[in-house]
DNA sequence: AATTCCAAAAATTTTGAAATTTATTTCTAT
DNA sequence: ATAGAAATAAATTTCAAAATTTTTGGAATT
């Protein structure tokens, strides 16, 4: 295996729980499981650690970021800030081309998400939704002008899947028909170009983790 | 030389334009200037690409990060954004020890600030003023509850620098004079607890490297 | 019983060189 | 002359082992 797949493979395990929060990550043992080197695995850690899914203190190694109820609201307001604001920016900066992308986004999300609303046991999905619904919220902010604050919403939105995952949560109908009602009102809001709307529907979408 | 201290001398030589912008940072060569082994400069300039401060490539190595003035303006109107909420929440929340604390973190900026204002060549003292000023805005904003709020902020604060030094500015004498109202203005609203002012201070200290 | 100290084990960091990839130069054919 | 291909050079990544550092467990002291 490779760096970019051993990459995306310790992403995917350590935003679906696959380590417990806090374990302790050590290259040494990883390595045999990805037949490389251990420095190789160091190099990969280094680099989660960057984006927030990993704890690295020098000397002591790496360790699978810990979810605590403090840390989930962090996350979570920190995202509405940075969503709130790349909202506002695109709307204001975005066009047509913006409005379509969006539109196509979350055409592709409601589809998912009516399909999971039926289903009985939609966690092999979840993987799929959560691409889905990263896409939609990245467009959204995605015409805000702005490298810095797309970088770091795309950074604080894996952070948030990590603390969510570890928390179980009642997927009953009614909770993806909330989801696709919240996702139709950030839409329409943005697409009306409603500054103060769209605000009060990300915040409404996310204040359940609060 | 170790680690640690390798990377602070490449913080500092970064943020103090020692490369010229977009300059390749090669560890075999950097190797010999630190009398260490090539991957332990790979280290610590992955550990810089975490801050901002490199830019990084898979097989394409580290460059010292552009600098451009859409790039200033970007990391300006960023961390204007982080600034301004972060000293919102913490006029809400921050209690007396809290305004002790930005009251004497003003104190030691403002000495520093009026001696470079009497000064004719300041540039020696730049990085002590630095310092304190990154000192008074982190405690500004330290009260604010978030962690990864303040983590992005000192992240954004460096990237800051690094973007203005290869600026060249005229440090006449009303160039601090500036300055020096404006944090006191900051102050002010502060511990005022006044948060459209404060923002509106924070507003006006940052806009001209919009 | 608790704390400190020491030795053994485990884990992390560093190293120097090999293997791979990318960039540059040279050569050939059009 | 120019474009493309091949060969060469340079740089990056990977490796496995050595050197440090931290952690662990037990003995000795308070």
């Amino acid at each position: 295996m490779h760096t970019p797949e051993i990459y995306d493979d310790l992403q995917r395990k350590l935003m679906t729980a696959a380590f417990s929060p806090g374990e302790k990550l050590k290259p040494a043992i990883l390595q045999g499981e990805y037949g490389c080197s251990a420095n190789t695995v160091r190099d990969v850690l280094l680099r989660l650690s960057k984006v927030g899914l990993v704890d690295f203190e020098m000397q002591r190694g790496f360790r699978a970021r810990a979810t605590t109820p403090e840390r989930r609201t962090d996350v979570t307001r920190f995202r509405i800030l940075l969503e709130q604001e790349g909202a506002r920016l695109s709307m204001a900066h975005g066009g047509l081309p913006w409005e379509a992308r969006l539109s196509a986004a979350h055409h592709k999300l409601s589809h998912i998400e009516s399909e999971l609303a039926q289903s009985d046991h939609p966690e092999p999905y979840m993987g799929l939704w959560s691409d889905a619904e990263f896409e939609f919220h990245e467009t959204l902010i995605s015409a805000c002008g702005s490298p810095l604050l797309i970088e770091t919403y795309a950074n604080t939105y894996v952070q948030f899947r990590q603390q969510m995952v570890s928390q179980e949560r009642d997927f009953g109908a009614n909770y993806f028909q909330a989801i696709i009602s919240e996702h139709q009102a950030i839409l329409d809001a943005a697409l009306a170009r409603n500054v103060e709307a769209c605000k009060c529907a990300i915040h409404d979408h996310l204040k359940r983790n609060l």
